[in-house]
DNA sequence: CCGTAAGCGAGACGGTACGTCCCGTCTTGAG
DNA sequence: CTCAAGACGGGACGTACCGTCTCGCTTACGG
């Protein structure tokens, strides 16, 4: 079982399985995703995606990726109070609204019992947007901004969690009273 | 098809059922179980269980509900954060060792997919939990305690949330030392 | 594995899934047939076929025979070589008309990589239809028509070979006149 | 598409591949032959057998007669009876051996599904064999030493059929002492 | 003597059949 | 009359080959 050579990869294939399986995804939801049925919407065989992916779940990780992004951390020209509200609302946007982002629970749900594609929602998909919030939260740290004793990973937690709680656990509903006042709650906290 | 008579209902098929249901779950975990290996377990028909149960999931968290469950929230004799600390660090303990209480991740992760199993999720499991607590924030805001301009709900995801996003998204490990950074941050939020 | 109870099986499929294997087989040939056909055209579930039979061979074979037989040995009221002579012909009639005795060709040359098949058809097919001549043959040599010092069955395999060995392997037209004097060169080495 | 010019085809790969072929058919039997099996094991690109060879079959018989062969029929210095005899001792010597002789029989069980097949077995392998006998025979006629009023190939269809017959069909034994008295009977059925 | 066209190894491609597993429903026979 | 046992129609899974295709490479012929 030699891992296939990438540079022989169909582009046109590759395209047509993202497409094929995100569009099923969003239409149908994550059940209703099968190898069988990205096959046959791509007009591709499905040897061809066992021969690329592993599983059901890191296609359609793949797909999300290719078409789902939130905008980037606002980066400059205001403060990190203001900076961060606005990350966090561009969060809520994405998962409220129609366009795919809300799939992203389903996907959550079927990491629970994939280790796989845990790892990859982790490292492809929340890492990088913390990443540069722990940056501004570190810069604000040092400014005296936020208070220094906190260790930041938690501190982005204390904002990030109860957004993803609600949707994932509670079932209340979010809108942007609610995130606002999380983030309020949070800045309060973290004042030094 | 009238619904079944819950009086003629076996109580020796029921108990077998959620043990065997259980069992499977905290040996193998939530994939691992299926409507037929329950059956096989119990020494039960497969009928009896879709007589009584909609699905696997409904089963499966049945027995869960039956095996698991936390301590109550401590009712007296402390002040309200000590108490929160205490009922928080009693979520973690089940969430870590390995009676079972892990297994509720996957149960989560089978809601993201299936809202019946959510809504009992949030009404059998999440509320009853959150009652006691919400209960005792409300008398700690009318004493003057804790802030009274926060709703009480938020201020409750803003301690539970994080444990959970650890748990559910990502991946982090959760210790106690992080609850109790985690109570204390939240409780600064809501000081007076 | 246990074999599964022969009492509980559906009529219903069971006809279903040999009328499709013997239609499609009758059709379109051996090669045409599969598995998923039969059971699509039966209205079945495909496990009900790997339930009852082991392999597409098997369901066709038994279709086959549940379809198709030769007419009994002429029992009486003729000599022994005008009763071997029609019932040469019969088999004549079966491989060369239409109505998917001339498939039994395509099972022999399944056969030849397929024990079990072949044992089938030995057991099941051959060996039915030449035992009515084997007896008769054992008759005949008694009363002295037949000379009685050759094996009765190399004296079958004479008759019935050539007509097969067409069949099967030259590829040479079998018709009336060759049998009759295959059959009448067959009787003259039993001469006694 | 042009057909490909074989002054320019690789004599390397042409050889290994028919060893390749043969030594996996003689090795594992017909069915364990594919297209990729043949190519992996040859060294060979698949693309390569498909150039030359329009079938599996194909390529697997041209491998057996290069590499499996009868002697000739004896040319002199015998009567008839005895060269004919000693010529089907030459198949059954083949059929029975393990040098891949007994391979034959899945040939023509594949042929039964496969008129190509059929056709180049007949011309290359069977006829090859018929025609010298047919000669003897003809030559038997003329000296008055076999009965003239027989059609030649009807004649050799009564020697050669019984042999094909049990190896085909019947699945019963073959060894010399049948071969001796299937010679005896047909020519005693010859006799003038 | 050099380009160009063919054959070549390699292997990805769109397909099809396989045999297994599980679903949720329906049927049967023993207690 | 209940209920364990399990057969049923259905459908997804992951594997094995099929026959076609596209890559670079090497090789040998013809301008």
């Amino acid at each position: 079982m030699p891992a296939p050579d990438p540079a022989r990869r169909s582009q046109e294939s590759w395209r047509a399985i993202l497409d094929a399986a995100f569009a099923i995804l969003d239409e149908e939801g994550y059940q209703a995703v099968t190898m069988s049925r990205i096959a046959a919407r791509a007009g591709v065989g499905r040897q061809t995606l066992y021969r690329w992916w592993p599983s059901k779940a890191a296609v359609v990780f793949e797909a999300f990726l290719d078409k789902v992004t939130t905008g980037p951390f606002p980066e400059e020209g205001a403060s990190f109070p203001e900076r961060l509200r606005a990350h966090v609302h561009g969060f809520l946007a994405l998962y409220v609204d129609g366009s795919g982002g809300h799939r992203l629970r389903e996907l959550i749900g079927a990491a629970q019992t994939d280790p796989e594609l845990a790892r990859a929602l982790s490292e492809q998909w929340f890492e990088p947007r913390r990443a540069p919030v722990r940056k501004a939260l570190l810069d604000a740290q040092r400014t005296g901004d936020v208070r220094a004793d906190v260790d930041p990973d938690t501190a982005l937690d204390l904002v990030f969690a109860p957004l993803h709680y609600r949707l994932l656990v509670s079932g209340e509903p979010v809108d942007a009273a609610y995130v606002d006042t999380v983030v309020d709650l949070c800045l309060a906290a973290l004042a030094p």
